[in-house]
DNA sequence: CCGCATCCCACATGATACTG
DNA sequence: CAGTATCATGTGGGATGCGG
């Protein structure tokens, strides 16, 4: 139910596992398929590698994400959503919707 | 579409706007209906009132509460969402189901 | 190529006191 | 009651360099 405290937890738990400044951005970028760290690397050029090592573990440790080692010279990381995973899909669509609608609520109010 | 500039961007947006460490948890009181600015502040202990009247401040800017001054002595203050507001509801329904299987899915780990 | 370790700082947030 | 103002703090995150 709306309002309750049970309620307001798993909203928290909801933003703690897939909010924040890069996580949306990277599970984005996953869902599209399998990606190299390099790759996720090019397409965030604002993120530093540091931040993109530290979120992609803390996304594999909540099974949302699989990280692949390839044991080879030179080193190969391919990261990709786990079938748990793939739940963020939908929710992503959803926040994106309402993010469109916000953005045309904006554009109006400019005018 | 998933994965595009676009979707990347709404998705930030939508997070941006009621993201963050307390603007859930405040939504989730006020989806309840109309409350006063103590009656937050109580319902939610660990917040400052520095930081809660930053955070409906930010919430009025963007449209999705109103807030209601009754010029009387004592002060009373009514917060509420506006018709617009109404909409973050769905969105919190939805990230509170996600929510609610990932505390499942923890607790099945443990097992 | 992928990632860890270290140092460092800005900014978000907290604590506290005061006011109409 | 519902805020402001001020000062303090700590941590998220950036820059850089090293290592398998």
């Amino acid at each position: 139910m709306l309002g309750d405290q049970h309620f307001k937890e798993t909203v928290e738990l909801t933003l703690k596992v897939i909010g924040g400044k890069w996580k949306p951005v990277i599970l984005c970028h996953l869902t599209e398929g399998t990606h190299r760290f390099g790759e996720l690397k090019r397409e965030m050029p604002a993120i530093t590698q540091k931040m993109l090592t530290q979120q992609l573990r803390e996304l594999e440790e909540d099974a949302i994400i699989d990280r692949k080692v390839y044991v080879q010279v030179p080193p190969k990381v391919e990261y990709s959503l786990t079938e748990y995973g793939l739940s963020v899909k939908a929710l992503l669509n959803v926040m994106s919707q309402w993010g469109e609608q916000h953005q045309e609520r904006l554009s109006e109010q400019r005018m």
